[in-house]
DNA sequence: GATTTATGTCAGCCATATTGACATATTTCG
DNA sequence: CGAAATATGTCAATATGGCTGACATAAATC
């Protein structure tokens, strides 16, 4: 009860307009801080699950993002998880060595191409990914569960009309196609 | 159209059951990727924006946050940002004085208390924190707008609820406390 | 007057990011 | 074939933004 008189209490501040004389110009719209703030804490507690498990393993949110995308997309090439990171090489290097070394993942170089170094999860790697994934998962389904069912669907809808327009389709493609790479059975 | 048809195609992906054999225990739900990945894209290009007109300031995301909250919540104190932050106080130092000596931010001795630095905005602040807002806005507005009306209220409560449910209230008084605070000119 | 509180600061450490330069192996192209 | 482009790795230096621990100061409180 508490919860929900508290989320109609904020609903109704955010939608009333402003009657004050603060210096924002008159062009612009009312800042949506409600969304705003609500996204950085949400944000902040969607990652502190997996970051606490990481700590204990001396690894960090840089060594979470590729085991996730490595996990999700087995057999990528290093230089399509750079542009998944955006981040440079030598950031992902020391990153991808702990992995490797304490043998969460592995490289094997490419068939057809033998200069390309492919990454695939160890079992020990899927592992763990899944067990992040499933702390993650866990505060989703409890969240999806507390609103109405077919809240899935709008929170999907919302959060991919929160991407750039410019990239959007390149993330849905690579959402839909990881679904498809880890249904066969490597 | 090409978004529709992704976004459907991606429900369809995410709500069919695994017929694969991994390592997943079957006492485990499937993961969400679907709203893991999304929530991973949406949050870095949300906070994005404000990036790059940072960048050009020298300034990074810790400033951000710092000249945020103050905005929103003036006549706060040091302890009240730390516990807001949740960072070492060495660390906000760092960044807090930037703020200040580039007249962004600036403290004043409690009236009761005189041990008290409170914390405000200065009219160059406030414009800056307006303007990141207003990137922020506009984004989030773009996403609603592009969503049914209606929307605003079901994202609202999507990102409540993922909120961890300890600090929930917290995070809602704050909020709420932050929209009253900014009414009467100060 | 002693203790607690609010804040600031010094010194050093760590993780993660950056840029630029360069090395190696391999593929591709003229 | 040989040159150029590509995929990857690595060395060195630098920046940001966290952290811990120790200590200092002023003011409030007991």
């Amino acid at each position: 009860m508490a919860d929900i008189n508290l989320t109609a209490k904020l609903a109704d501040l955010a939608n009333r307009s402003s009657a004050s004389g603060t210096a924002r110009p008159a062009s612009a719209p009312e800042p949506a801080w409600d969304i705003i703030e609500l996204l950085f804490f949400a944000y902040r507690d969607f990652v502190g699950d997996p970051d606490e498990v990481l700590a204990k393993l001396g690894f960090g949110r840089a060594h979470h993002r590729v085991l996730h995308f490595v996990n999700r997309n087995p057999g990528m090439k290093v230089a399509d998880l750079l542009d998944i990171l955006k981040i440079t090489k030598q950031s992902l290097g020391r990153v991808l060595k702990q992995l490797v070394d304490q043998n969460y993942v592995l490289q094997k170089e490419g068939a057809n191409d033998r200069r390309q170094r492919l990454l695939y999860v160890t079992p020990k790697g899927e592992a763990l990914a899944l067990k992040l994934a499933g702390l993650q998962t866990t505060r989703i389904a409890r969240a999806l569960a507390e609103l109405g069912p077919g809240t899935h669907d709008v929170a999907r809808r919302f959060l991919t009309a929160m991407l750039d327009p410019a990239g959007r389709d390149r993330v849905l493609r690579l959402i839909a196609r990881a679904d498809h790479a880890r249904r066969p059975n490597t």
